[in-house]
DNA sequence: GTCTATATACAGATAGAC
DNA sequence: GTCTATCTGTATATAGAC
């Protein structure tokens, strides 16, 4: 991967993050680099190929943490605490999750992007199932290891989404509250 | 108010929980309703006095039936399911809660507009959270009213945003069921 | 209130030179 | 790989006639 391309995709997600993708343009972005947009579209052609980079680039940055998380032998507190924490520090960048952005506009995306969010949020449940039905026995709650799982993360990606606006980071806390309040 | 101003704001809200308000365009609106661009902006100067009326409109909306539930005697689930049911609806249309979709754009509106939408999250939870309190008794949860409202709205958004991509109403349930465990 | 006409800006995308 | 140049479409917004 040539490091101009790299540059493109870092400041794009950046962007995105921020002003969503349709807050994006070759133009802005060729102009940050110092390069023409023209040339922004030799490495993606259309904008659903730049899209789609970053769904794939974000998706193997979160999953790469995600293994580590679950590789490092801890309690079911500390995991997802750290799960939790990845969350917590694109609140402090005044950002979103990059998916849960693109997930608001999701259609004026192709039908690639789409199916690559969603694996994007399954993927996120799957991994935070697993991990909650490994560490079964640390769990008190009435509700399946996949309900709790979809619970956490809509509500992680929804309480983002609201603290930006009130510009806070209540709901986030609380969320982590409630899954302190899973645990035995 | 005016009939034709009526009709504006009620396309106007249908584009923007589907394609969110970058994705509105005056054009396409006059288009739809059968008159010129020029003619829209006689009602909304700006594009920020549109989104203004229309998060105004959505909110008294929303509050009112809020209002409804809360004045009828009923018990805390069913006043609550009632709520929930409110995002249940949004999700059959395969929209966003309105203000929701606008959170994700809060980056390029008018502090007018932020203000507002600020008003409506944290008025959403002072109603779930005055109904959570009036019915303590019906309560289980180790969590405080304050903070549950927070999650549980939070968690509705976040669901909605999620489900729409996934294509299916799986994180309004598990939302749902949440609220249920919190219940004696 | 609605129109025509227009100003101005910016978007995505492509052709072809270098 | 990057450029210049350009096409085409669309956006917000305004002036002024009717």
């Amino acid at each position: 991967m040539s490091d101009r391309r790299n540059k493109l995709e870092d400041l794009a997600q950046q962007v995105v993050q921020q002003n969503g993708l349709k807050g994006l343009s070759f133009r802005t972005l060729a102009d940050e680099i110092g390069i023409k947009s023209s040339s922004v579209h030799y490495y993606f052609p259309e904008k659903s190929d730049l899209a789609q980079a970053l769904i794939a680039r974000y998706s193997e940055t979160i999953f790469e943490r995600l293994e580590a998380i679950a590789k490092n032998p801890n309690t079911l507190q500390k995991k997802v605490l750290a799960f939790i924490a990845i969350f917590e520090q694109v609140a402090k960048d005044e950002k979103l999750c990059m998916c849960g952005m693109m997930a608001a506009e999701v259609e004026s995306l192709s039908t690639a992007n789409r199916d690559a969010l969603s694996d994007f949020f399954s993927g996120m449940e799957r991994w935070l199932t697993s991990q909650l039905v490994e560490h079964a026995e640390e769990l008190s709650s009435q509700l399946s290891p996949t309900k709790l799982a979809k619970i956490l993360i809509s509500g992680l990606e929804g309480a983002l989404l609201v603290d930006r606006v009130a510009g806070t980071n209540q709901r986030l806390k609380a969320q982590k509250e409630l899954f302190l309040s899973w645990l035995v």
